[in-house]
Parts: C-alpha cells; structure tokens; sequence
DNA sequence: TGTACATCAGTGAACGCGCGTTCACTGATGTAC
DNA sequence: TGTACATCAGTGAACGCGCGTTCACTGATGTAC
C-alpha cells in the first residue's frame, strides 16, 4: 500500500476542499443560524452533489464536531491575545481586556456563540465521553489566569468558601494547579463565577433580551467590569 | 350570526382540546427539546390528524408562539411566588429565594428554559413588533424589586454610575418607575447586572458547560447568592 | 519516455423520512321554529 | 316535542419540500515498471 506524500498534490487538494467546506458552512451558519448547516446547502453553495462532502466527513454529525472545535478556538484565541497585549503588570487592564475581547468576538460572531453555547444544531449528536476540547477548557483556564492575578487582592473575601478540590473536574484541575499552583480551590470558583457573569450579560444580549430592556448594553456592560474590579479591590494601574 | 355563548358545550371541549394540545407540546418539548414540537407530532400522540390543529391555531408559529408566553408565566410565577413567601423585612432572604426559585425553575424544565432564553425553534418566527410579553417583564421587574430592597445598603457603591433613564427601555420604566419611584436609573442597571450574573450561571449549567468544570453547580450558586448579598451589603436577618 | 494499472474525487439517480399546509369531505352536535 | 337546518370538529388523501445517506458509476490524476 502505498502512502501519498502529505505535501503531495492532492493532499493539497485534498486540504483546500476540506478548507473550503468548513468556511462555507461557517458562512452558511453566520448568515442563517446553526439550523442552516445542511450538507445539501454546503454542496449547492460550492456547485457539488451532496454526496461529494462524503469524501471529506464521514457524517453530518462529524462536520458539525469539527466545526464547534474550530469556532471555539477562534473565541479562545481571541479572548487570550487580548488579555495577553495587556501589560502583565495592571491585572485590571487584564480584565477588562479579556472580557471586553469575549463579548466582541460575541457581538461579530452571534451564530458562533450560539454554536458553541446554545441549543446544538438540531438533530446533532455530540460524540459521547471525551473530555471537553482544548479549546473550551482554554476559555476557562484563562478565567482562572484572571482570577489567580485578582487573588492577593480578593481573597479575604472568600474566607468562608466551602470549596476544595474534589469540587471540581479533574480535568479543569489539571490544567489549572500545575500553573498556579499557590490558588485554593475558592478561587477557581471566582473564576467560575465571573465567567458566569459575563457569559450571561453577553448571552442575554446575543439572544435579544437586552433589547427590551436597555438601549445601551455596552454600558452596562462597562459597569460590570468597572463593579468587577472594583469589588475584587484591584487597584487600577496609573 | 349567532355567537356561541362561552359557557356552551362546544366552547368547554374547545377549550379543553386546546389545552391537551398544549400540554401534549410541553411533554414533547421536555423529552425531546423544542424541536420536536411539530404538529405531526402532537398530533400522533392525540390520536387525531396533523390538520386538526389548525382548527384551533391557525399555524405552527402561532402555538409556538402561544408556548412561549405558557412557559414564561409558568417561570415568573414561580420566582414571584417564592419572592413573596419571604418576609419584606429580610431583603437577603428574599434574594435568596428568588435566585434559588429561578434555579430550580430552569433545572426541573431545561427544555422551557431553553424555549423562552434559548435558540428559537427552528423555522420558527417570532411574531414581528409588539412588547415583549408581560410574563418576561415581570422576571426582570421582579429584580427591579430586588434592587430597590437593597439599594439603601448598596447605593454608595454606584455613585459614578452614568446611567439615567434614557439608557433603558419606556416599557421597562414604564412598570419600574411607577412602582419605585424613589430608585434612580443606576438601580435598575444593577438589578439588570444581577440578572446576567444568575442567568449566566444557570444557562452555562443547563446547557452542561458546567459539567466539564466543577462537580458542585449548586455550591457554585449558593456561593454566587451568598457573595452578592454580601458585596450590596445587605445585612442578613437574626 | 511510454504504457498499464491503481487511486480517488466527484457524479447522478434514487431511497425513505418527516415536515407544514391545503382540500374536499363526513358525521355528530347544537339551534330555531 | 319534533323536524329542518346551520355549525363545526375532525378525517383522509395529497401537495411539495429539504433533508441525510447509499449506490453504482466515470473520468481524471498519479504511480510503478
């Protein structure tokens, strides 16, 4: 049997298809909502038969897999080299940059968000076991980089945390100890509850529940990162 | 023309058929999400054929539709109720029971919460203009009251706030105003942050983004509820 | 360099499915005199 | 109280749709000798 050269011409081919299926779907997505990745629609959009996208993905369900994987690692990239441009030195500025570079990615990227974050698309069928992909727990794990940086300032606050280690995913644990390995379990629930907080405001926002309530979500927005701080007591930088 | 009296025979069974066919739509939703409520589906389940329901909802968006407003109101009775049955004089118990009641709520009917907060059904189209239904006010009016209960303890945290009443929706003032007259525009900001804060944590459990980070989702929440008591200052009863 | 063969991307027709909705209808229930 | 008529809930067959997936195939691209 003789094994084809990754570099070689149809691999690269081979590649490029792969490649273009993915950001028409992801097109296809943006423009119509999740409900709009059809493997039908995919192919008439690319002037294939349906059944080419066969060659590429064993099943609808595995399309969709990947898909969810690569928009996750579009927000975990983003919401990381926001929160890495600011100045290590000024943990606020942290913050605020991570959180407002997730509810940006959020507003130019709603169908994305509700990819990853809302109802699957119908009829999809998550593939079962498996830890959460990388690229979700980076999301999470950079919270806890936020919260272990809030730490030395917030921790008397938490004094009467209940928390220990056998509370959370051995998974999550295993990313998160070995990098800071001075953080009690009660701040890996801040990080926790923070990112609560602002996938919600985010969430009722993409999902138009702000629009009946607040004509500026922005601010509100602001005045929660503003409050956030404030209440861990990080003193801003200058 | 003869207008068959409400009382009559006919307008009981009537009455009572489009109440099966609800229910029968709820049960679906509840086992298998939103979207299986199609009217095929209803209708098997009630041995009739799929037309007969149009003799009591002109289209599939219009029971849908009708769905919603059932699923809200069922929701803001049971946060209201559970409000009501602490004591006005214990603003921390009261907060604490509308936060606990909104989670059990959203935990014993995940496929409802997805319904009101979540994707749509697909192909469903909400009917366009028009407020947004009364039941989704009173959740979020029902925080308003949560706000202004602790807003004598909570107000010197809000003194830059540039919140004022243009910054939110008539028909939300026009139900908050008028029952709070004293409470200034960066209350009602709070009680909308308190809302993302609880809706955040509850959405990220019900849609099992939880699952993969701690073990504990109800520690989590109690600390959020705890936590928040604590940052308005709300001095706890006894 | 030329030829025989293997690989493999993509075609085109077809499958069975469940869906919302329309149509002409039937038979039971209620109403008016 | 009895009869003629209107109302109306529900039937059954059919429409056209888009979907995921399977199948046998064709024709171009690459490989081995």
């Amino acid at each position: 049997m003789t094994v084809t050269r990754s570099t070689g011409r149809r691999a690269r081919l081979r590649a490029e298809t792969t490649a273009e299926i993915k950001k028409v779907a992801l097109a296809l997505m943006a423009s119509g909502g999740p409900d709009a990745i059809t493997l039908r629609a995919i192919a008439r959009e690319m002037g294939m038969t349906a059944n080419a996208i066969y060659g590429y993905f064993a099943t609808r369900d595995d399309l969709v897999t990947t898909l969810i994987d690569d928009v996750y690692t579009a927000l975990a990239d983003a919401v990381q080299s926001a929160w890495e441009a600011a100045p290590a030195t000024d943990p606020a500025a942290r913050i605020r940059a991570w959180a407002e570079a997730f509810r940006t990615w959020a507003l130019t990227h709603p169908q994305g968000f509700r990819l990853v974050y809302g109802d699957p698309v119908p009829g999809y069928q998550a593939p079962e076991g498996g830890p959460a992909p990388d690229a979700a727990r980076r999301v999470c794990t950079g919270l806890t980089a936020l919260a272990a940086a809030a730490w030395p300032h917030a921790r008397h606050l938490y004094d009467g945390s209940t928390f220990d280690w056998s509370d959370f995913d051995p998974g999550l644990l295993a990313k998160v100890r070995p990098a800071f390995p001075d953080l009690p379990p009660a701040a890996v629930a801040l990080a926790l509850r923070i990112w609560g907080h602002l996938h919600g405001l985010v969430s009722l926002e993409i999902y138009g529940h702000m629009r009946t309530q607040t004509t500026s979500p922005d601010k509100l927005f602001q005045e929660e990162i503003a409050q956030l701080t404030r209440t861990l007591g990080i003193p801003a930088e200058r």
